[in-house]
DNA sequence: ATAAAACTGTACCGGCGGTAGGGTAATGTG
DNA sequence: CACATTACCCTACCGCCGGTACAGTTTTAT
């Protein structure tokens, strides 16, 4: 969904690596900017390691073909999406026992999150192989898959304890629900970069935050 | 958002065309299925022509470089879009008076045409450029954008008529509510395809269609 | 018949993904 | 400090691709 992660002490961290392990980061976030900016086949080896400031073979040293660099970049898009769900949505079981209240809690600071991003979300890798699916193997093809699956089993996780307290005012099918957050952070994120209006995802959210609310707020009488 | 077309009639249409305006379609369609399965950086104009039989300096003689390919394929892409679109939500302007029931069938209509595709919905070229911005120019880029408030207008129009009779439930931004819908394509597609499961992107949009009623029905009391 | 349209053929350029292999500087560790 | 390992750099090369140039040929519409 996304790769904002938290760069406080982000330094410390990078010196306790070894130096390889800081290359192949440095080289990892480059590669993850050209692709979202540019898609992974446009993004060529040569301007990766001439803003990474290392030479082609240094570059081989550490993936051995374009293919494991795709595979690398999506693990770690993958580690640093689920970073920042678990701190969003963990946060709500901290404020209030209301399974509902926590899913609203979770969204509205995950609203939040995509809304204090300078240059908007910088997009999703999930979606950009999808949409280049052909240029990755199976091994990658698959992990996009279980990644996504991961988003439902969390969201899924969630709403069956809402709907213990919360019978919805509609029927729905819960695990379409779950993937409906994703579907509207993905879509979102696409209509944000089309209009160039970074702050379409966050409004978004918000209006599935409505829904949410809608489907299992009681009604009066 | 889609390039379904109906293709009933269509080689009669094709002869009444000339010979060249046939060969750029073609090109135009070779084109499309690849940039949406690898991209469009990654799509090489080699094997486009290899597809369609013709020459490299046939291909420049229709497009001048890769870029005026990229206009061309947006451009075609944004009608065939309006076309279904059109048949769509009008077909429920036929069947009803009622606004809110017109955007109902609109959507259940549009969940049935995505549905309905073999091999689930190709992608959306839309999507595709968002992703690729880099590549494109500042000309490109403005046409997605014209395309993506096309949808808000359109469905905002419904919705305009939809609020005079049914007050919403919740507060909530027309404009907004009407991206929701393009959102929730672009995201079902991009969920669809990550799981390889067509059918979700249909789901999703019966989701939004719940919603959606639940937001303007009228409460009970 | 004829002009315009719609190509084909050939040759070339530079950039890029990727390979191969030898050389070297930096680094962690005992 | 010694030393092996890690982490690179350098050079040279291959084949594919986007793109250009331009002359020649077929096909089509009228």
């Amino acid at each position: 969904m996304n790769q904002i992660v938290d760069q406080s002490g982000a330094v410390n961290v990078d010196t306790a690596k070894g130096k390889g392990e800081r290359t192949r980061d440095r080289i990892l976030e480059i590669a993850e900017q050209a692709v979202l900016q540019k898609g992974f086949g446009a993004t060529s080896i040569e301007e990766i390691i001439c803003e990474a400031e290392i030479t082609k073979s240094g570059f081989f040293y550490h993936f051995k073909d374009k293919n494991e660099l795709a595979r690398a970049l999506l693990l770690r898009h993958i580690d640093q999406d689920e970073i920042i769900l678990d701190q969003v949505f963990n946060r709500g079981q901290e404020l209030t026992d209301d399974p509902l209240q926590q899913f609203l809690i979770g969204l509205k600071m995950l609203a939040e999150l995509v809304e204090d991003l300078p240059n908007g979300h910088p997009g999703c890798l999930i979606a950009v192989y999808c949409y280049q699916e052909r240029l990755f193997d199976q091994e990658v093809r698959q992990l996009n898959q279980q990644a996504v699956l991961g988003w439902r089993d969390r969201f899924r996780t969630i709403l069956d304890r809402v709907v213990e307290q919360y019978p919805p005012n509609e029927p729905v099918d819960l695990d379409e629900l779950a993937d409906m957050v994703s579907t509207v952070v993905e879509g979102g994120i696409v209509m944000s970069k089309a209009l160039g209006r970074p702050q379409m995802l966050a409004n978004q959210i918000m209006l599935l935050r409505s829904f949410v609310k809608l489907l299992f707020a009681k009604q009066a009488g």
